[in-house]
DNA sequence: GTAGAAGTTAACATCAGTGTCAGGTTCAAG
DNA sequence: CTTGAACCTGACACTGATGTTAACTTCTAC
């Protein structure tokens, strides 16, 4: 598929898919002419993409990480250097809590909604 | 207490601390030489802020929702309009999705490190 | 073959919180 | 007093993913 396929299925725009080529995250065949073709995996890969950076990884680590993980289709092409397994390990801490202060603020947020609901029914 | 003392407790640097009272999060009395001089209670107070920025609220809105907020020792001193309410219950909504796709990537992160550590025991 | 939609590269802008530095003032202890 | 740590304001830089624009090319359908 092109990337306005693409783009439209993941919700991310064309800028950005390029720019994960670019860090390394995303590659395509080119047609004769030299657009960017697709495969069809591509569609799950954007969302780990975006996912990973939703939860504040850094392209390069994204970069390091992604032949790691298990594909759709078997097991990953690579394995985690023991490094990166510390540095992994150690953003898996962070994520914990980050969730930990997310809920914290979620619950804020319901009880100032509930707060005010109830003045104004 | 003073700036120095606030920082080092909550662990947010100086700098933010000043940033925050620009954008109306905090407020300081000031002592006979124009320092500020903090309450007690910031010390809770720069936590939350902290936390709303990382659920990815932007300073205006923090400001807003802070008057709203339950005290430690007490109930809001104001009461959301029904537009903040709105605007918290889409917050609200966003965060819950970023709550699930942060446990999704806590899982993929917890499968890349599990798969290594059988190769690299 | 031609029109228009969709794609290409490259460069510059944005956002918002934070880092950092400069030049000056205040505070607390000796 | 004086000295050094701590604080003040103001300005500029950065980060890193994403938006935007420009000038050009390719694809698709008629």
């Amino acid at each position: 598929m092109r990337i306005g396929e693409l783009a439209r299925r993941t919700g991310v725009s064309e800028r950005s898919l390029r720019y994960y080529e670019q860090q390394g995250l995303l590659t395509a065949s080119r047609t004769p002419g030299g657009q960017r073709d697709y495969p069809e995996q591509a569609v799950d890969r954007v969302v780990r993409i975006q996912e990973l950076f939703a939860a504040g990884l850094h392209s390069r680590r994204i970069a390091r990480l992604l032949p790691c993980m298990r594909d759709a289709d078997g097991g990953p092409s690579e394995i985690a250097t023991p490094l990166l397994v510390t540095e992994l390990a150690a953003e898996r801490d962070r994520i914990d809590r980050m969730i930990a202060q997310l809920a914290n603020s979620r619950a804020v947020l319901d009880d100032v909604i509930d707060t005010a609901s109830e003045r104004h029914p």
